[in-house]
RNA sequence: GCUCCUGUAGUUCAAUGGAUAGAACAAGUGUUUCCUAAACACUAGAUCCGGGUUCGAUUCCCGGCAAGAGUACCA
């Protein structure tokens, strides 16, 4: 039984034995005391008061007396109004630093064999341009809450579904066929998926211009985006792809390899993994013939034209497209088809999209349309709606040019970290590869704390125009913060200290000392939030709680310069403890900690 | 038009209905014969507007105002 449990069930007691008073609903919790006032857990009385017919603060004094005499952990209590301040004893942070410092999975609880399954899709790119910002925030989520619900017991399979079919990737095709001369990534030393994505925009220049012309012809604009040669001959390609034209499927194929071999070098780079891979057009049929059944079964209907369409007009919604008059599928065609297959090829417990919210819509869509498709699991989909990332322009547009490049940006972190580290001389006396990991944990750690320690509902706003901070609340701050605990903790060993766990806790440690234990007691129910909620950065957050506290600790307190030996191995413990919930903390978020920095 | 989301210091972000709304950056000022100054300390600065519910509202409800997204035979 955890601190705050003890403390509600002893607070449940109190009100009961002193008012005759049960609450109908769960106690409010606990929070913690503010700074500014004596005690570590705080009892907010308002509730009570009614019940007792006596003032907060008399509420409080009573509760506060009758907790006293009832558990060992509360050693003193002070009440300012409704707010009954309790002070946890000292021996008991020892004890709880203790539990900590032996166990090794601290914080985490590991999948057993008949866990539930989770699956968790991320990224999901389209092959017919190079990954952006938006993407960044997409594949860090995806991998950050992969690795949250993994500690929290379940057993996760990461999925990215590629979307490498569909209109799109014919634009970019019939470009490079037209105007590509026989370029390659080896001719050009461009990365396939930029090569690629360079013909994307070359089409959308030439479209455009033919929709100008026609326009200029007398078009109305729609008109003219309609008939422009170039989509009705992107059209023709799409058509073609799907009837399995040779030479069309040869294009796809060696363009679609450049794409690969790009994404693979991004996704290393930033460190995310996939446990199986899923690509539309390997589950894009399976889609088009559960449209197909849909339409037998009277869940779907066909117009005259030929396209299929779902009525959900009686759900509130408009009517879906399934079915292009010419046969072809659209997106939620696919959707439709990769869900199924999953569901068949896994046993899967949770189905788990980290999709922007952009596509809100589509996913409320696609659950009516498995469920009228007769699937019992399409309403439970979640939708994991993360908000965009903007510009301080606004959004990022790939057509005008204002996207930020992952790759550009992941490599101008690194070099900004190691222009950082050279300025400040921190890596002198490392070998050459030592700094290229150094730099580069430092570099991409910035960026992903950036990303990661926002709520991630919320659109955020990113300024290419400033550099990601390295100071304050940032990855190289805790990162920093690691290094200079296990620098301490090599010395200690250089200097043959035993610390492995405390003996005597009647030590009288001071308030920051125990309150640094509070914070790392509260970890194991941050993860749990932090899986609950689906949030990186509740974690974030703590840990930059923790390190702030830490690092103040470490300002105002000697460690290895305690001349009291039992007072500088709790020190010792108290530190590495911290060390080691700043890194698990962080491969939660998929961000590396260094040694020394 | 309809639907959804978001409005907090100059900026970027916090705050299960609880105490004097927290941080960081930027601005200004200090701390290094001392375990890593990528640190620490100090100063100044904010809840879009109007109602309601509540002992108590940044938080919940209603109405404005503002920004964003969706509403495609795009994905």
């Amino acid at each position: 039984m955890n601190l705050e449990q003890t403390l509600n069930i002893s607070v449940a007691k109190a009100v009961k034995s002193l008012y005759d008073f049960e609450p109908e609903t769960n106690l409010p919790a606990l929070q913690k005391t503010k700074k500014e006032f004596e005690g570590d857990l705080t009892v907010v009385t308002f509730p009570f008061v009614k019940a007792a017919r006596k003032s907060p603060e008399q509420v409080g004094q009573e509760i506060g007396e009758f907790l006293l005499k009832d558990t060992e952990v509360v050693s003193k209590f002070n009440v300012v109004k409704g707010f009954l301040n309790l002070s946890i004893s000292k021996s008991f942070w020892l004890e709880t630093l203790n539990a900590i410092h032996s166990d090794n999975d601290f914080g985490i609880t590991k999948a057993t064999e008949d866990a539930a399954l989770m699956m968790i899709e991320y990224s999901s790119p389209n092959t017919n341009k190079p990954l952006h910002l938006g993407h960044i925030r997409n594949n860090l989520l995806g991998h950050s809450i992969a690795e949250i619900q993994k500690a929290n017991g379940w057993k996760v399979v990461k999925t990215n579904i590629v979307n490498d079919r569909g209109i799109h990737i014919c634009k970019s095709m019939l470009a490079w066929k037209l105007f590509g001369n026989g370029e390659t990534p080896e001719s050009t030393g461009l990365k396939g998926d930029h090569l690629v994505g360079k013909y994307y925009v070359i089409f959308d220049k030439h479209f455009k211009a033919e929709i100008q012309e026609l326009i200029s012809k007398g078009l109305t604009e729609e008109e003219a985006k309609k008939s422009a040669p170039l989509i009705l001959e992107a059209q023709k390609m799409l058509l073609a792809w799907e009837n399995n034209d040779a030479e069309v499927r040869q294009l796809w194929e060696m363009m679609n390899a450049w794409v690969y071999a790009g994404f693979d070098k991004t996704y290393q780079q930033m460190g995310v993994s996939f446990d199986k891979i899923y690509y539309e057009s390997e589950t894009y049929l399976e889609g088009k013939s559960e449209v197909e059944r849909g339409e037998a079964i009277a869940a779907f209907y066909r117009r005259e034209d030929g396209s299929v369409w779902a009525d959900l007009t009686g759900n509130g919604l408009d009517e879906k497209l399934l079915l292009r008059a010419d046969g072809t599928s659209v997106y939620m065609t696919q959707d439709i088809g990769t869900a199924k297959l999953r569901y068949n090829d896994y046993p899967i417990n949770k189905m788990v999209y980290v999709v922007g919210n952009e596509q809100n819509y589509h996913f409320q869509v696609l659950a009516l349309l498995l469920d009228k498709l007769g699937f019992e699991w399409g309403k439970n989909l979640v939708h994991f709606s993360y908000g965009m990332v903007e510009l301080p322009e606004g959004k990022m547009k790939s057509r005008e040019g204002t996207v930020v490049d992952a790759d550009d940006l992941m490599l101008e972190m690194i070099e900004t970290a190691r222009e950082t580290s050279q300025e400040l001389g921190k890596l002198d006396n490392c070998t050459a590869e030592e700094i290229e990991t150094i730099v580069r944990m430092v570099g991409l750690g910035s960026l992903k704390y950036f990303i990661l320690k926002v709520d991630p509902r919320k659109n955020m706003t990113f300024n290419p125009k400033e550099s990601i901070d390295f100071n304050g609340n940032t990855g190289p701050f805790i990162q920093y913060t690691h290094a200079r605990i296990k620098s301490v903790l090599r010395k200690a060993v250089e200097q043959k200290i035993e610390f492995s766990s405390l003996k005597n806790i009647g030590l009288g440690i001071s308030e920051k000392e125990s309150y640094l234990i509070q914070l790392l007691n509260e970890f194991p129910s941050v993860v749990r939030q932090a899986g609950e909620e689906f949030s990186p950065a509740l974690i974030a957050n703590y840990i930059y709680e923790l390190v702030k506290e830490f690092n103040q600790f470490y300002h105002d307190f000697s460690i290895l310069k305690e001349e009291n030996q039992e007072m500088k191995q709790f020190r010792l413990v108290l530190s590495e403890s911290i060390a080691s919930v700043i890194k698990t903390g962080m491969s939660l978020l998929g961000i590396d900690v260094p040694e020394r920095m």
